[in-house]
DNA sequence: CGGTGGCTGGGG
DNA sequence: CCCCAGCCACCG
C-alpha cells in the first residue's frame, strides 16, 4: 500500500469509529409481553414507585426522565449469578444509544464534560450485575469453551448492552462521587463484594433527585440536567435500608456530604419519598409497606453485610 | 476496536 | 511497596 493509500485508509477507519461511537443498541431481539411481565416481576420489588411509563430491560426496569434526560429511578434484582458479566472492554464497554426513547442522549453528548467539570457518564444500574444466563439456555453472554473459543448468547449479550444504554446514565462527579473514593463507588463496592458477592441476593432501587435549587445543565444543547442528589435503596429479607447522597446540592434536611462516612448517609425510605415524590412498595399493601419502610435501616445494613 | 492513561482503595 | 480492580477518559 502506498503512503497516500495508507493515509486514506486511516481516515476511513477513524470516520467509521466515530460513527460507531454513537451506535444504536438496535440489534437486540424485542421482548414479548410474557417476558416483560416476568422481568417486571423479578426486578420491580413492590411495584413501580411512580405511575409514569417504564422501560423493561433484561437486567432492570427504569423510568426515564425525558425532560431532564437522566433516569428518574431504576430497579433491579442483584443476584450472585449476575455478578459475572464479560470483561468490560471492547464492545462490552461501549455506551449505546437507547433505541426505545425519543430524542435519545448519545455518548458524544457527554464529551468534554469530564475535562471541564469532572462529570463522568455514571451508571445508575451498575455494569457488574449484567452477567448471568438470563434466558436460561445454559449459555452466558460470553463464555470460554474447552477449545478456548468464545461462545456468545445474543439474548444475554443484550443484558450487557442494555446496562450500557445512555438512558441508564446520569452525569456524576467522578473524583468525589462516582470514582474510587466516592460514596457511590463505595456503596456499589460493598454491594458487589460484601452483600451479593457473599451470597445474599437483594433488590435495589436507585435514582436521581431534583429540588428547588439551581440546576446545572450540560451537553451540546444544555439540556442534560445534573442531579442535585442521588439515592439508593437496598431491600433484603430483613427489610430495607436507604442511602441519600448530596451531589450538587442538598435538597431537604437529609443527605450526607461527599466526604461523610457511608453509614452516616442512611436515611428512611420515607425520607427518599419526601425528597423525590415517589411512593415505594405500594403494591405490597399498607401493612407490609409500613413494615418494610419502618425497619431500622442501620440494623438492616448490618444484616446485609452478614454482621 | 485496541491501546493508553488517571484516579483511589484493597491486598499480597 | 507495587500491582491490580473498578470507576472512567481520550486518541488514532
Amino acid at each position: 500500500m502506498t503512503r497516500q493509500a495508507g493515509i486514506v485508509a486511516q481516515a476511513l477507519l477513524v470516520v467509521c469509529l466515530l460513527a460507531a461511537g454513537d451506535a444504536l443498541g438496535q440489534s437486540c431481539p424485542a421482548l414479548d409481553e410474557n417476558e416483560k411481565a416476568a422481568l417486571a416481576a423479578e426486578h420491580l420489588f413492590g411495584g413501580p414507585p411512580s405511575p409514569g411509563a417504564i422501560l423493561i430491560r433484561r437486567g432492570y426496569v427504569t423510568e426515564y426522565d425525558a425532560t431532564r434526560r437522566v433516569p428518574r429511578w431504576a430497579a433491579w434484582h442483584a443476584a450472585p449469578e449476575y455478578l459475572m458479566p464479560p470483561k468490560r472492554k471492547g464492545r462490552w464497554a461501549r455506551f449505546r444509544t437507547d433505541p426505545d426513547v425519543a430524542n435519545p442522549v448519545r455518548k458524544s453528548h457527554y464529551n468534554g464534560l469530564f475535562a471541564a467539570f469532572d462529570l463522568a457518564r455514571g451508571h445508575i444500574v451498575p455494569y457488574f450485575i449484567a452477567g448471568g444466563d438470563r434466558d436460561g439456555d445454559g449459555q452466558d453472554a460470553e463464555i470460554e469453551t474447552a477449545d478456548n473459543l468464545p461462545v456468545e448468547d445474543i439474548d444475554d449479550a443484550c443484558t450487557v448492552f442494555e446496562v450500557n444504554y445512555m438512558s441508564n446514565i446520569a452525569p456524576q462527579l467522578h473524583g468525589t462521587f462516582n470514582g474510587a473514593g466516592g460514596l457511590w463507588y463505595a456503596l456499589e463496592t460493598k454491594v458487589r463484594k460484601d452483600i451479593v458477592g457473599a451470597g445474599r441476593p437483594i433488590h435495589i432501587i436507585a435514582g436521581s433527585v431534583f429540588g428547588d435549587a439551581p440546576v446545572r445543565k450540560v451537553g451540546p444543547n444544555k439540556d442534560i440536567h445534573v442531579p442535585h442528589m442521588f439515592y439508593k435503596i437496598l431491600i433484603g429479607e430483613a427489610g430495607a435500608v436507604a442511602f441519600l447522597f448530596t451531589h450538587e446540592a442538598r435538597i431537604g434536611p437529609k443527605g450526607c456530604a461527599p466526604d461523610a462516612a457511608l453509614e452516616s448517609c442512611i436515611v428512611t425510605v420515607g425520607d427518599i419519598e419526601a425528597v423525590t415524590g415517589l411512593d415505594f412498595f405500594a403494591d405490597l399493601g399498607d401493612e407490609a409497606e409500613a413494615l418494610i419502610e419502618d425497619t431500622d435501616g442501620r440494623a438492616v445494613w448490618q444484616t446485609l453485610l452478614g454482621q
